[in-house]
DNA sequence: CGGACAAGCTGA
DNA sequence: CAGCTTGTCCGG
């Protein structure tokens, strides 16, 4: 290009003055077509906010609005005989010749730091998405005039802690990403102070309540805090602690100190939408570009996490201390059909304390059991639930792996059917326990404390909304252990984790009861004996061997268009596309770069299409 | 996305 | 061939 000379100094225009290289570049790069265009014009290209629109445009500055106007400024624009929003994505360009600029219509307010348009494009490459979903997730949820300025008065020291979590946080910061395990009780408030000595940090937490309660005490503590979405405006400034959920992730702080992750293993931190996009993968890259230290917190710790820098624990005495006790109930001896509640549960029932049991009824999976030793059928390959075939084989529900009725533990050839969910277990505890039990899903049922009924019964969302309880007992932990899908192994260590914060630590009486027919399962060995090391490395090695995420890159093509989509693409050396089963496809490779590269190889048809890179389930 | 415009279908 | 639908393209 004929400009190439001038380009580095035009990035060294000062935004305000008026941009004398950038006007001799727009001298030699458009020669006046048609009209004489002005050459000292301020042009800006824009990203229009509409995700159908996947391109950006180029717009003239009027002399009025140009002092307000810098990457990420929000604005109107004329677009094709209408008026959109959208993102200034680059100041001061240099239009293509040929075409007449329309004007800005009208500055909106603050809009993202200039750092989230680049983290932005590389997360639509990575997740095969539109860039405008991503920088919708970094803008003020309403317009946003001016920004809080710093209190003149310094805060006051930190407190000194000598506590194990801030050691071990401030051995965490010496890398450029660290997973930190602690248990389920372990506090990682002393962790964020340690970080936030570094000066101003982003963190994400799962959960509202977490994020509000965190943002509380670090306030208190006399740091400055911005809890999102609320108090956008405060963490676009720079100088507070941010806290927010997934969407922190694009939180507008342009340069944190450091990163925080709480709970990193939780699934929430994925957009369920397209482009499903997950915190912890986002902030492990934003991290990366700041060069600043990325924390990943979590009791279990997902393979992800696993895969991407050291792994700091705390002493093997701590981490067991923040576990609760765990009462592991094998029902392989109870005959089949017995129903749902053991001797030892309908003793932990009429107990004094309070006590949430769990059935998660809405997955309606078939369970065979062997007739003469109880053993639940299960894969050989993935270890999910195997139902029974109408040619008397077993077929896995996972993975399809098929093989003979046979009990893989005594070579028993009689299997029974077990039904899993219980409608009536309510009425049946209430019977039970002669007094009143509660019912508490995600639809129905009283808050937290509530109707004051000492028992409750709930799916998994009354782990939610329950804070406190002596006993949480899991009335068919099998369920989650071999639910059809490659994670349930990872679900149901973070049910149980969830499960142990309810009830606190082991020092405090904290009771796990979980009912099974699986007492060996590597999920309740790893609680029962706070080593979750024994659910991921059982988990790596079958990931490796099916190859699955994260062994390996995975996207599910679904919709209409899929097909279409299908037709389209052109498998590189290195990318398998599987199916179509039930109407999608599947696209492997070795790692994101190849998948990513090819995902984004092919133009989207029109139509509806579902593009699911790391997909939660297939 | 939504307007513009072109190509295709229908009816007389 | 007008009058309408359906499809494809493109925006600065």
């Amino acid at each position: 290009m004929a400009a190439d000379p001038d380009q580095p100094s035009l990035s060294f225009d000062p935004p305000a003055s008026g941009g004398s290289s950038a006007s001799a570049a727009a001298r030699k790069e458009s020669p006046p077509v048609g009209a004489d265009i002005a050459v000292d014009q301020h042009v800006v290209r824009v990203r229009p906010d509409e995700p159908a629109i996947d391109k950006t445009f180029d717009y003239l500055v009027p002399a009025s609005m140009s002092e307000q106007i810098r990457v990420g400024t929000m604005v109107r624009i004329p677009l094709h005989g209408r008026r959109v929003g959208g993102w200034v994505v680059e100041d001061r360009v240099v239009p293509p010749s040929g075409i007449t600029l329309q004007s800005i219509s009208k500055v909106s307010g603050w809009g993202p730091p200039p750092e989230l348009f680049d983290l932005a494009d590389w997360a639509s490459w990575r997740w095969a998405g539109r860039p405008a979903a991503l920088l919708r997730t970094a803008s003020p949820p309403a317009i946003v005039r001016g920004l809080p300025r710093p209190p003149v008065r310094t805060p006051p020291p930190q407190p000194v802690t000598t506590d194990e979590v801030h050691a071990l946080a401030k051995e965490a910061l010496s890398f450029p990403v660290a997973t930190v395990r602690l248990a389920p009780a372990v506090d990682p408030y002393p962790l964020l102070l340690a970080a936030a000595a570094l000066g101003p940090i982003l963190i994400a937490a799962p959960v509202a309540s977490m994020a509000r309660h965190l943002g509380v005490r670090l306030r208190r503590a006399g740091l400055p805090v911005a809890v999102l979405p609320d108090d956008w405006s405060l963490a676009r400034a720079g100088w507070a602690n941010v806290l927010g959920l997934r969407a922190a992730a694009f939180a507008p702080i342009a340069t944190p100190s450091a990163i925080v992750i709480l709970d990193e293993h939780d699934e929430s931190f994925q957009q369920e939408q397209t482009p499903t996009w997950n915190a912890r993968d986002v902030l492990i890259e934003r991290a990366r570009r700041c060069g600043i230290p990325c924390l990943l917190v979590s009791p279990t710790p997902s393979l992800e996490a696993l895969g991407v820098g050291a792994l700091l624990t705390q002493s093997r005495s701590a981490e067991r201390a923040g576990w609760p006790l765990f009462d592991i109930i094998d029902r392989r001896d109870e005959p089949p059909g017995s129903g749902l509640f053991s001797e030892r549960f309908v003793q932990a029932l009429r107990g004094d304390g309070r006590v949430v049991c769990i059935l998660n009824r809405k997955g309606r999976s078939r369970l065979s059991s062997c007739v003469a030793c109880g053993e639940v059928a299960s894969c050989e390959m993935c270890a999910a639930a195997v139902i029974q075939g109408e040619d008397g084989s077993l077929v896995c529900l996972r993975c399809d792996t098929v093989r003979p009725m046979l009990c893989a533990k005594c070579g028993g050839t009689k299997m029974k059917n077990l039904r899993a969910g219980v409608n009536r277990v309510r009425e049946e505890l209430e019977a039970l326990a002669r007094e009143p039990v509660a019912e508490l899903t995600a639809e129905r049922g009283t808050d937290a404390g509530g109707t004051g009924t000492r028992i409750v019964v709930g799916t998994e969302a009354a782990l939610h909304r329950i804070h406190k309880a002596d006993v949480v007992a899991f009335l068919d932990f099998d369920q989650e252990l071999l639910a059809p899908r490659y994670r349930a192994a990872e679900e149901a260590m973070a049910l149980l984790v969830r499960a142990a914060r309810v009830v606190g630590p082991r020092s405090g009486g904290g009771r796990v009861l979980v009912q099974t027919r699986q007492p060996q399962h590597e999920v309740l060995q790893g609680a029962l004996l706070a080593e979750p090391t024994r659910v991921s490395d059982a988990e790596r090695e079958r990931r490796q061997l099916l190859g699955y995420p994260p062994a390996k890159a995975m996207a599910v093509i679904s919709g209409a268009s899929a097909p279409a989509w299908i037709d389209a693409f052109v498998a590189p050396i290195g990318v398998e596309v599987l199916g179509p089963s039930d109407g999608q496809w599947i696209v492997r490779a070795a790692n994101h770069e190849i998948l990513c590269d090819a995902l984004a190889s092919v133009s989207r048809p029109a139509g509806r299409l579902r593009i699911e890179v790391d997909p939660l389930r297939f």
